[in-house]
DNA sequence: CTAGGATCCTGTCAGC
DNA sequence: TGCTGACAGGATCCTA
């Protein structure tokens, strides 16, 4: 999905424009992606939009709030309203297209214009709650902290607890860490020159920390750059631009080369997702079977700044 | 407890 | 052209 840079420009852009704005009717356009009763949202005015994590949480009078989770394809778009048109998320036609289109799940009638939850695949969702029962959410409780929140030391330590799985798939589970997604497990990965699919057990405590800086790195830029709106999303010539470009140096990019080397760029399979890197910048450490695998690993290297 | 795989759903693309 | 399988910006459930 829309990862936690995306989920931050959807708060962003959804604070300015339906904030003070009260809900008319709702229409579900399928169960399955809505949980709760939808009319108790009717005649609410919105009076706040929080995130965790991946996370959006709409807050509106009288204490009820409803969660929003994108996951893989969700998108959220804003039409008709005062202060503009917002689309963000998932990138795809439905940022631009005349909605409802077919992906159209739920559609949110407010009091001056329309906010549309479109989704391909079904699997992210609306969930009415009351406010105060946001943060005993399961799926809320359990999420660790922002990339922002942690300290190099405790981050290590939480790694340390998954010994033998590999790195990428420990950064991937929100318990450890909230927000990152398999577009910004790699970029940060390749960022901090560690090998995706290399035992948590063997990143030592300055790798750690280096990949802790690189996932704050690239999800500072990709929010300031918007993360994927409709706005980078068609290009002046009226093609679909691909947001990923702006920033991504091995995300999608197999088969390119690298960046920093020049070597090309592989794409393997890790935890399931398809996995991006570098395989000279993000070297596997040897097997240490004996004390003296400890010799054959070799400077990390002497890589500067990139980009 | 951890780790890995199947699973939810729709759409697209490569290969035959 | 049509079919088939793989895969996709996520997370949960099930099994070992």
């Amino acid at each position: 999905m829309p990862e936690l840079p995306e989920v931050e420009v959807i708060r962003r852009g959804l604070s300015e424009r339906i904030i003070g704005r009260k809900v008319r009717r709702v229409e579900v356009l399928s169960s399955k992606n809505f949980i709760g009763p939808e009319q108790v949202l009717v005649g609410k005015e919105i009076i706040g939009v929080r995130r965790f994590g991946k996370v959006l949480v709409l807050d509106f009078s009288e204490g009820i709030s409803m969660m929003i989770h994108l996951r893989m394809t969700g998108q959220i778009v804003i039409r008709g309203g005062f202060h503009g048109e917002f689309a963000g998320g998932h990138p795809s036609e439905g940022f631009v297209d005349e909605l409802p289109n077919k992906q159209t799940r739920v559609i949110f009638v407010l009091d001056e214009g329309k906010m549309f939850f479109n989704d391909q695949r079904k699997f992210g969702f609306c969930k009415v709650i009351p406010t105060a029962e946001v943060m005993e959410d399961e799926f809320i409780r359990k999420l660790g902290p922002e990339p922002w929140n942690i300290s190099a030391e405790d981050f290590y330590k939480k790694l340390q607890r998954h010994q033998a799985a590999p790195i990428k798939a420990v950064i991937l589970d929100q318990k450890i860490i909230a927000g990152v997604g398999n577009i910004y497990a790699d970029e940060s990965l390749f960022l901090s020159g560690i090998y995706p699919g290399e035992k948590a057990g063997n990143v030592s405590f300055s790798e750690a920390e280096k990949l802790l800086l690189a996932i704050r790195e690239v999800m500072d830029k990709s929010i300031e750059s918007g993360g994927s709106t409709m706005k980078n999303y068609v290009k002046a010539d009226g093609t679909r631009g691909d947001y990923l470009k702006l920033f991504a140096n091995v995300f999608r990019r197999e088969g390119e080369s690298c960046p920093r080397c020049g070597e090309e760029i592989l794409k393997i399979r890790i935890a399931g997702r398809g996995t991006h890197f570098c395989p000279k910048c993000q070297e596997k450490k040897m097997e240490l079977e004996n004390s003296e695998g400890i010799f054959q690993r070799g400077e990390s290297g002497e890589h500067g700044e990139m980009r």
